[in-house]
DNA sequence: ACATCAATGTTGGCAGTGTATACATAGATG
DNA sequence: CATCTATGTATACACTGCCAACATTGATGT
């Protein structure tokens, strides 16, 4: 019997609603404070419904964090594009992509790094791959920018992963509202983000 | 009625033995994943006494971060007191500390930064103030630096977060298992920290 | 010494949660 | 058109945070 004229007892596409309502339902009270049936209520199903698309919360959240995994790379990877052959641009440019993104999505991304999902219940390859996929660009980008003769000559791997470190503890700063007054509106961050990561470059010891 | 001879209705001390029972319920499962329930049995108490010391569960969380916190600001500044008069090292030496409890504390850590605790719901001044105090130290640590013309005449505070982003992203990344396998034995996370903080100083440009 | 009180504990209950199980529906496939 | 399988529902259970009512006891003032 359907609920209401018009609707259908399949949804039809459930999955990828439940996942939009839930990035919803996160933004407005957090990775955390969200349930399932709330979810499936807000979606227009029963509260097991999620159920025949997502083994269990923990793998919904994963999913989730996926998706955030991806637009992270998408993003990043633009932003490099469009300052192809100048390495030191490309760093900041990506840098403030980063920070942005997590300015803009501060919930999603305390899902992604925080801590909520429990990575020994879910496959997670998915999530590493995604994760790695964002650092691979940073990795090439650095390495080009040595070969050219931009970055210092030393390992790439600890190059970039400084370069991330600088970049992820600013975002989580952020998100986590620790710089609350100094950086919470867009122009604020872009400008706070091309400042540290150009100390970064010219590091900060007089000469 | 005493539950066993020896033991008294009233426990004495609960308030800490709660918050030391969480932090242990913590490190197992994660900050996400114990009950207040379990939590007053691991105490030996009913499953409402707890109410009697902590408004609601995030009251308890925001305590046990706030002595987080209060742990933080202590290890950097002894790490920091170890070489008094050298503020290149006094930066390094703050900021292997800082990832060391991190690494040694992967959850309280993101039970501080994470997003797990609801600022809205409870005080927070008193988390604050102590994150600040933390932040306050690494102030003064760059301050007297560039007063001694070690490190460069850039904006105080401005140098000061660059340093801290740089430090709390590497932990961040740690503690989430975004470096499995890279950092997640004490040595090689002194050894990263180190040369990570110590590009920062010297910059990843070519000169 | 004793009555009183506030702090601290317990019992019981409620609405809400995640998830397992059994059943219902309907789109796809032969 | 029969059947299968993907997808949705109904029901049930143990567990959760928290509230209200009651119990115990150490501290306090007289």
């Amino acid at each position: 019997m359907n609920k209401r004229s018009g609707e259908t007892y399949h949804h039809g596409n459930l999955h990828d609603t439940l996942i939009a309502a839930a990035i919803e339902l996160i933004r407005e009270k957090g990775p955390n404070a969200f349930s399932l049936r709330e979810l499936a209520k807000k979606a227009g199903v029963s509260h097991t419904a999620p159920y025949r698309h997502f083994k269990d919360k923990n793998a919904l959240l994963a999913a989730i964090a996926e998706t955030g995994f991806k637009t992270l790379t998408e993003r990043t990877r633009n932003a490099a594009m469009q300052f192809e052959g100048n390495p030191k641009q490309q760093l900041i440019e990506t840098g403030i992509a980063y920070v942005e993104l997590a300015l803009d999505n501060p919930e999603i991304t305390q899902l992604m790094f925080g801590g909520f999902i429990d990575t020994e219940k879910c496959p997670k390859e998915n999530l590493d791959s995604e994760a790695d996929n964002a650092f691979q660009g940073l990795v090439n980008l650095i390495e080009s920018g040595k070969q050219s003769g931009v970055f210092r000559n030393e390992e790439t791997e600890l190059l970039a992963l400084a370069t991330w470190s600088m970049v992820h503890g600013l975002a989580m700063l952020i998100t986590g509202g620790q710089l609350c007054g100094i950086a919470d509106e867009q122009d604020q961050v872009r400008n706070l983000s091309e400042k540290v990561e150009c100390l970064l470059m010219e590091g900060i010891l007089v000469r």
